[in-house]
DNA sequence: TTTATATAGGACTAATTTGGTCCAAATACT
DNA sequence: AGTATTTGGACCAAATTAGTCCTATATAAA
């Protein structure tokens, strides 16, 4: 029930990238540095969030990484997603998991509404939204989550 | 971004004992032979749930293990949390993370309010719930959800 | 065209977490 | 009391995850 060390450290990265300039261009040893997250695990993540599509790489001098489209679009699910795959608190979470059990399996459907409420929540926070600092504003509001699809 | 296979196990293990009955008492043995888990596996997952209150044991022979409670009283945030200790996406998730990046740690905030939904979410599933194999019943109303405290 | 800069990709090691096994302690029944 | 039964707790093995390093490739500027 816990998300990987390097996820929690891409939302960091990603947090500290949108604080200095979401428009620009950053090295990996201008967000280390920034993050206070040494410099090869920066590396190793930047990497992910690139291959994955989150990131826009740009190569040699003067290169470095930025945001592949506006911070209000790239959710947290989305990069959860790219740092540890699919969104999944089970093996059995999608809608046909193929397990040998399935037919006699006790549990299944009701995981996989929890999965799609989990994931929903996700979804609904933006990169923007988490740079937000002060308590007093609501990330989710409730308009939001009638369009919860359960 | 995943539960651990023993809470998974878990789960399906406290779905099985209340579909069989859920006022007897029941060996591991049988739990682990109707779940089709192997017995060890079971053994040490009946330990963690009854020393954490979910389950109670009995020793000695014509012992075993029954519910604390009603299942409709037990959640499945309740199991989550006896397998694997409090419900927290990272581990900033408590309102005073303490780690010495706290002044200046670029999320935080936003954090604890995701922590706060996904464990809402969980928080409203029972264990009777988990036996509902019908998709058209609805786990989660919507006004269950306007409770959710965001 | 050369050089400095920066990412891409992959291999490797260390650490942590997870999963599984075994033996001792407790209990109820005879 | 003795004995079969069943849980409790300590221990070990395996798998996953985190972190490091090295070489190749691409780009901009001198």
């Amino acid at each position: 029930m816990k998300i990987n060390k390097l996820t929690d450290y891409s939302i960091v990265i990603l947090t500290n990238l949108v604080i200095k300039n979401e428009n620009a261009i950053h090295t990996a040893k201008e967000l280390s540095e920034f993050s206070e997250i040494p410099l090869p695990t920066v590396t190793r993540i930047l990497k992910m969030l690139s291959s994955e599509g989150v990131l826009e790489s740009h190569r040699g001098a003067q290169g470095g990484y930025a945001l592949s489209k506006s911070p209000t679009d790239i959710s947290v699910a989305e990069v959860i997603e790219a740092m540890e795959g699919p969104i999944a608190l089970t093996e059995c979470a999608s809608d046909d998991c193929g397990c040998e059990f399935e037919p006699s399996c006790a549990v299944g459907k009701p995981w996989q509404k929890i999965n799609r409420a989990v994931n929903n929540v996700l979804q609904n926070i933006s990169l923007s939204d988490m740079t937000v600092k002060d308590e007093s504003q609501n990330l989710l509001k409730l308009t939001d989550i009638k369009e919860m699809s359960l």
